[in-house]
RNA sequence: GCGCCUGUAGCUCAACUGGAUAGAGCAUCGGCCUUCUAAGCCGAGGGUUGAAGGUUCGAGUCCUUCCAGGCGUACCA
């Protein structure tokens, strides 16, 4: 149930009985004292007829029928409508389950593409698990999601890999570690003339589709995706090779992307390059800024690729929405190719193209982020000291457990800081990279929801529970059971935010409230303690609380220990 | 030069897209474990939301002009 939505639309439609117009505007009550729930619409709704606020308000409490919702509805302040959930209602809002999609759409989400020349490392954490946390909801909304994770796999730069792994063989040391591999390529190209030659041949080779390059090229492809995949399976993503659909896939379409662009009349040569020129982005002074889709060399640049990416996605795959989770500096290009696109006719079935950008990570030093000897922290570094630190912490709490249960434990809790810490901020400004904050475990962190988590599942082990025998509805009834019970309803308006913008933050925040109401009702009811009705209701509340917060964790990768 | 983004407590971030008294965590100070896990709870201090104007019932949010920072801006992705 989206709560929020179910208001709007019955406040709109007292709204049009009454002649009015506008948004109810309806959000969670900023103050406890203002209800659960405030609408805001009403004001600007009565200065466009140019009617009294307060007297308006009133007459859509007259006409709105909440019957059986709403407990209580009070006009407040200068025309303020606030709600009070009916708690039998509330009871029945079904916390814990996702409401679905009507229709579902088909959804293409482009995230992680990291460049497999290279290994993964911190810049590619942002797109991997905002874009895997956005694939999770959608999904747990009933839409199909198609993965692509567009690989950086093609380009200048692999000639020199293929050359030096022709020259070092597959099974020299350095592939273990792509950098050290990629670095000593770049020596060798640099040192040597004829390597250098010999790496430019492999280029044309690989991309005229010569066989030697192609099976030496799918040698290094299949070595590096592993070390991708290493770091998918660690850190939970949902991606797999089934969804590669790298810049290489593209090649053969390049040219008919030209050729299309020509035929529309867009294409125009320049200093030897082939551009779209638009309007759009022209600058004030009349200066045109070109979108280049073929260099002067006769090459295709990733604006070509990303456009026969759209014509595929917008047509074979059919996607009503296709998302791009990528690096604000694209901005430019992405807004680009989506006008291009549309003028092309490439995006055939009117598509929803969106770009979801976030920021960069920086250093302390606000520049971006670098180890102390200039190199960009690698992925696996990173997931392995996140992991060793929690384990510390883990050993310190618990000094009986086993070492193996301690790693285990740990893993869960050191990847889910690391996820959280980057997931709970808003994607789009940059952001300051910090070993004690991103590994943190206190205040509003995964592990505080994890903790949450398992002091439920504490009590039912402690008390003997049979969850199953559970009702499964419980009517609140003190006031932390209350703000308790309406938080948890609250689940649905969260996910469908998270899902038509792309902010996973907001479900963060969400969950981050739900485990601070649950722990303020923890300390205030006790639950094992009472009986009766009163011990039933709580642990119904409690089994919800449980439920929604692995839920909520599992929509953003992250898993949920049984204890801790 | 032009364009996009950012500027909120000592630090790191929120603020549901114009709503009511700007909220959290960390750090600091004080209280709470013989009672369901103290990775927790309760409390205190800490703010001219970069600056100045403007729009209106109402501005951190919108407009204008500045200031500071980041990024982008013709053959890298």
């Amino acid at each position: 149930m989206q709560i929020k939505a179910m208001l709007s639309k019955r406040i709109e439609q007292t709204f049009a009985v009454l002649g009015l117009q506008g948004d109810a505007l309806v959000q969670a009550a900023s103050r406890p004292e203002f209800g659960d729930y405030q609408a805001n619409g009403v004001m600007a709704a009565a200065k466009r007829e140019k009617k009294n606020p307060r007297e308006v308000a009133q007459q859509v409490i007259d006409h709105l029928d909440l019957d059986g919702i709403a407990s209580q509805i009070e006009i407040a302040g200068p025309g303020f409508l606030n709600f009070t959930l009916d708690p039998i209602w509330l009871a029945t809002a079904a916390p814990g389950q996702v409401s679905q999609a009507t229709p579902p759409a088909t959804i293409v989400v482009d995230y992680s593409a990291p460049n497999l020349a290279k290994e993964m490392h911190v810049g590619h954490l942002r797109s991997t698990i905002i874009g895997d946390s956005i694939v999770r909801v959608l999904e747990a909304q009933g839409h199909q999601v198609l993965r692509q994770n567009h690989v950086g796999d093609w380009g200048t730069q692999f000639g020199m890999l293929l050359e030096y792994l022709q020259e070092s063989g597959e099974s020299s040391d350095q592939l273990a570690d792509l950098e050290t591999f990629y670095r000593s390529a770049k020596v060798r190209f640099d040192e040597d003339e004829a390597f250098q030659n010999r790496a430019r041949k492999a280029v044309v080779d690989l991309q005229s589709g010569a066989e030697y390059a192609a099976l030496q090229w799918q040698k290094f492809i299949a070595i590096s995706m592993s070390h991708c995949q290493d770091i998918y399976d660690r850190l939970g993503v949902t991606l797999s090779p089934e969804h590669i659909a790298g810049e290489s896939r593209y090649n053969e379409a390049l040219p008919g992307v030209i050729k299309a662009l020509e035929n529309k009349g867009l294409l125009q040569e320049s200093d030897g390059a082939q551009c779209v020129f638009l309007d759009e982005f022209k600058t004030k002074k009349g200066d045109i800024l070109p979108v280049i889709v073929q260099k002067s060399d006769g090459g295709y640049l990733y604006a070509t690729t990303d456009l026969a990416a759209i014509a595929y996605r917008t047509s074979e795959l059919d996607a009503d929405r296709i998302l791009y989770c990528t690096d604000a500096r694209q901005n430019l290009h992405f807004k680009q190719i989506f006008a291009v696109a549309r003028l092309a006719g490439f995006n055939a079935n009117q598509s929803s193209l969106e770009h979801l950008p976030f920021g960069t990570m920086l250093g302390a030093d606000g520049k971006p982020f670098k180890t102390r000897s200039g190199d960009i922290i690698k992925l696996a570094d990173l997931l392995r000291e996140a992991e060793n630190r929690a384990l510390r912490l883990v050993q310190e709490k618990n000094p009986g457990l086993e070492l193996q249960a301690a790693r285990k434990l740990s893993k869960i809790i050191g990847i889910g800081a690391v996820k959280y810490g980057d997931l709970c901020k808003n994607r789009t400004s940059d952001y300051v990279f910090d070993w004690d904050q991103m590994i943190s475990f206190e205040g509003n962190t995964s592990p505080y929801l994890q903790y949450a988590y398992t002091r439920v599942r504490s009590i039912f082990s402690r008390g003997e529970i049979e969850v199953a025998t559970l009702p499964s509805e419980a009517i609140a009834v003190d006031e932390p059971e209350r703000r308790l019970a309406v938080t948890l309803a609250a689940l649905n308006d969260t996910l469908e935010q998270v899902a038509a913008e792309g902010y996973p933050h907001y479900l963060c925040t969400y969950l981050y409230e739900l485990a601070t109401r649950f722990t303020q009702f923890y300390e205030a009811c006790p639950i094992l303690k009472s009986t009766g009705e009163v011990k039933t209701r709580r642990l119904v509340l409690a089994r919800q609380t449980a439920d929604t917060l692995q839920l909520g964790l599992s929509l953003l990768g992250i898993d949920t220990p049984e204890r801790m």
